[in-house]
DNA sequence: GTGAAAGCGCTAACAC
DNA sequence: GTGTTAGCGCTTTCAC
């Protein structure tokens, strides 16, 4: 359990000065050495087994090559895939994450905010923000480096990465409609959220665009994006409007909801009623009758978070972009019934 | 964009010298402080919005605050829980996790080690161990706390908590039994994870208990934990053994690519093969017909590795417990029929 | 009770 | 080409 060996350890061993042994073991500076004390250098330090101190080098460099990742709940499984994303184009340029839950709590938003800036983070990665969310703006404001994902925060000019919600939501509209569905319910996402928002916007302006009046339309908001939530507005959605033939939802884990809910009320899916969700989490395949849903590139959409939070790291070239919208496409499975439009 | 305030400028600020904040801040040496002066310390850190740096920290008291986490991959579902549970006793006491994953590749492993060992972590827990594993076993050899997960290493002496694997196979060995199943074929785990050994090995104690001889046990070893073995080895158990009941599965994804394969080849589970799993993963009870598995506790084991880890870590009173076994439970769903036994 | 000084392990001016 | 020196921000002896 002895100690791990230092740059000096190296020195005495090999009779030169740290600093000497500092530029023989950074391949930048390599060069302005002679070749044999590199040799004598890089030999002594693998007998040794020496392996840099990290941590001093963040001292004094003021750059700890972490990044932290705020996420709401990493046992949500659309995270893990975006997580994988960030790290594999992180890890090669030799950055740790700091992964970090927020569970939806601003409070506890704040507190983790602050810790990873007390550890130095280089930057973070935000897939939990609210559209309104002083904690990450003030932290922007201060010069760290942040990138949102999935989600941007209305306040700041701080640079997102979304997926196309409209695109999405129009693709699965059309989808519905072309199955004969005019009688289309959403089951909205939170309102504080912006993919709830942007959801809910562009399922209003694809259904005028089928001249469907904004009055006549139903629509029920959950307050989180939760199976319970799925099931209360289901529900609602049921009772308000019984004649409703699809139920077109802001997320997939709000469909799996009302999918249970109109399973147990009489009402299964796709016989009775249509669901379709928003994300493509993993193992929807396996769940019958199979959601229609959204496909989103979390992994993609994970690593072009990370390769624009380098950029801003780095600070190189110019402005990084505000806004990247990745494309989402159609997952076609079982939950859509083709039915006789009624009108 | 101004710099984080420092120590130096509190000291400044309040005309005192830095030792002298730095024991203000401090709730263990505020004690020999003046009141006055520690108020007006306080007072002018809170104006300037200080935060400690936990770089200098680190470098200072030797300590990162940090413990490394490897695992196989974040989006196997059954490391998210653990990761919390981790957390939940970690971050309280203001540990941060660096997360890894190993892909199950051992020179990655050997590099991740590595750039832990860089970052100065205080100790790692580590899920994706195998039976053999010289990287974790060299960090732990000189001195660097280590507790494993799930699995054991067994050339050295680390701390390891895993599951009641011998409890949870005859729990369901019984249930296959119980409901009159006599030819249960065992889809084995690799042989070079603890898990695949030690449930192989209970199965076979087992079946001898039952009075079935170890030559009649028809057993099929998958490479890996995943769905596309499991439907490889359902698919040459069905072939060497037609007369097969049930297939006792080393894990639920195992369980899962059987029950896949034997759907897609005339053989629905549970009508004409009952099918049992192990580890309830999450949202299994949402794919049909129900996989029958045994429940482990992946936040609680999280959580009670990380409690060892710290104790290690503060290597106070004596050694930790150098094995912890956690408790299992059979969660019934609807994948085992009873039948009539044939004998 | 408070200040002075050293040092954690490293890098980067600046000398020579 | 290599040594000297200073310093990143903090804690901790040791003085007084």
């Amino acid at each position: 359990m002895s100690r791990r060996p230092t740059l000096k350890d190296i020195a005495r061993e090999t009779g030169v000065h740290v600093s000497t042994v500092s530029r023989a073991l950074d391949p930048q500076k390599r060069s302005s050495l002679t070749e044999e004390i590199v040799v004598k250098i890089r030999q002594a330090a693998d007998r040794l087994g020496y392996r840099p101190n990290r941590i001093a080098f963040s001292l004094r460099k003021q750059k700890s090559m972490t990044v932290g990742v705020m996420i709401p709940d990493i046992t949500n499984m659309i995270f893990p895939p975006i997580v994988r994303g960030i790290e594999s184009v992180m890890e090669p340029l030799g950055y740790a994450s700091i992964i970090v839950n927020t569970d939806g709590d601003s409070d506890r938003e704040r507190r983790l905010t602050e810790t990873l800036q007390e550890r130095g983070v280089d930057g973070i990665i935000h897939t939990a923000v609210l559209r309104s969310d002083p904690n990450i703006v003030e932290a922007a404001r201060q010069g760290l480096p942040v990138v949102t994902l999935n989600r941007k925060v209305e306040e700041a000019e701080i640079p997102y990465v979304i997926n196309d919600e409209e695109a999405g939501i129009r693709m699965i509209f059309d989808h519905l409609h072309d199955h004969g569905h005019r009688r289309i319910a959403h089951l909205a996402g939170p309102r504080d959220l912006s993919t709830g928002l942007l959801r809910r916007e562009a399922f209003c302006s694809v259904a005028r665009d089928y001249g469907l009046s904004a009055d006549a339309l139903v629509i029920e908001e959950a307050c989180r994006f939760e199976e319970e939530e799925g099931r209360r507005c289901a529900k609602e959605i049921l009772s308000r409007s019984p004649e409703t033939t699809a139920i077109l939802c802001a997320n997939d884990r709000l469909a799996l909801g009302a999918m249970d809910y109109c399973a147990r009320n009489g009402h299964p899916c796709p016989d009775k009623i249509s669901i379709t969700g928003f994300n493509d989490m993993p193992f929807l395949d396996l769940i019958p009758p199979g959601l229609t849903t959204v496909r989103i590139e979390q992994f993609d959409a994970g690593a072009t978070a990370a390769r624009l939070l380098v950029q801003m790291i780095d600070g190189c070239d110019g402005k990084v972009p505000r806004e990247t919208v990745l494309p989402v496409s159609l997952k076609c499975r079982n939950s859509v019934l083709r039915i006789e439009p009624d009108h």
